[in-house]
DNA sequence: CGCGCTGGCCTTACTAAGTAAGGCAGACGG
DNA sequence: CCGTCTGCCTTACTTAGTAAGGCCAGCGCG
């Protein structure tokens, strides 16, 4: 993938960043291993960025960007079901950065105006900003939450996730778990079972809860 | 803490490994590193673990081991905010731990107890099998998205946040981020808010929501 | 009592990765 | 035509993971 005339760009550093992560984790991403699919030698991508933190920061915004933007005045549910579920597509996509978001506390342009386009797409629609904070944490919690636990699932598609678990069932005593091997048995290994559908499932939990928080301010009871 | 009268084990280099990760994250845990903290040379660790990957993998068991179990038979509600609020305590402590959960994929026996704990504990409630499964996938989105975006602050407590914060603030334009720059000065700077009090509230639109699962099988909206 | 075995720690040394320091060549304005 | 600036390269140092094998103390056994 060398491409001899285009001369290199902080851009072009991240895009061939992102896809070398895509293709081989961040334990992947190695200043040689990027230098090599720029088609360049190690120390002139540092004329381009400062480092590598510099570079992983970069790549995080760049994940962020792909992430569709809401439409502030549009129907809010119908613009935060489409923010949650193309989040958590290019969560997917890019597991890598999930691990990512913790240590790198420096957001990007795309980061913020995310950000700033979500909120504003609820207060627009009538949230207070109390109330905003409050529905903007519990969403994106699940979101995040939701990616890192797909990307810790040995499989990826419904039909390799019975494989899988089954294989992990025979080393696992119904002694020792029998709830873990009745949930596996009952549930995760009957057919038509896809742990992707459960998105669906908790992000309308959350939503319905938003939706009384619309008019008044309503709080849940503890 | 060299402690030249004790053997090693691999307990040993695994409880000075998470040491290691908590006082400088987990790029300061080297094999070096922690050869050292057991005053020891390098090579002499690979005698109790097979390698590094293993350390990692053992750490992120040994942090599951700090969350408080859930007792099944107990009001289930009750269980599951001891464990919740346990669990984003611990990983509150050990943040290096949500980053890695990303990437092990081979869960330890601490682990998997916790897991059939909570999952028993549902089910003994009298949530089904199909709902407990819808539960927990829910809640442990929402935990650990929680502790992910706790981690990912660039703050700890409630008064550094506004400090913080403000600097932020200073940076960014009012024009190209109005929404955020209005969340930030009418609510996350305002005296008395804080952030770690989000989680109660989220966690408890969640765990009203089941509460309406246990009787009768009843799904969200959509 | 001495012999060899074993378990536990050590020495050496190789490889990969981040990056500091400075070189060199072609384009371009004066 | 000559600086100088830009963009890439060469070298070399440091830190990290870990393969290979050595050394020694204690212990069982004849």
């Amino acid at each position: 993938m060398p491409k001899p005339g285009t001369p290199l760009s902080r851009e072009r550093v991240l895009r061939a960043a992102v896809a070398i992560a895509d293709a081989g984790g961040i334990g992947g991403l190695t200043m040689r291993s990027l230098a090599d699919a720029l088609g360049v030698k190690p120390m002139s991508v540092y004329h381009h960025v400062a480092g590598k933190d510099e570079i992983l920061d970069g790549i995080v915004d760049v994940v962020f960007s792909r992430i569709a933007l809401p439409t502030p005045g549009g129907d809010w549910r119908r613009e935060m079901v489409k923010r949650a579920n193309s989040a958590r597509d290019v969560l997917r996509r890019h597991p890598w950065a999930i691990g990512l978001l913790e240590s790198r506390t420096a957001p990007g342009p795309a980061t913020l105006r995310h950000h700033d386009a979500t909120i504003g797409t609820l207060r627009r629609a009538g949230f207070s900003v109390a109330m905003t904070a409050h529905a903007y944490a519990l969403l994106d919690s699940y979101v995040y939450g939701f990616a890192l636990q797909e990307a810790s699932l040995p499989f990826t598609g419904p039909d390799s996730a019975a494989e899988v678990t089954g294989d992990i069932l025979a080393h696992l005593s119904p002694d020792d778990y029998p709830h873990l091997v009745e949930m596996a048995t009952e549930h995760v290994l009957l057919p038509g079972n896809d742990f992707a559908g459960e998105f669906e499932f908790g992000l309308g939990v959350i939503l319905d809860a938003m939706a009384g928080w619309v008019a008044g301010g309503v709080s849940p009871g503890s």
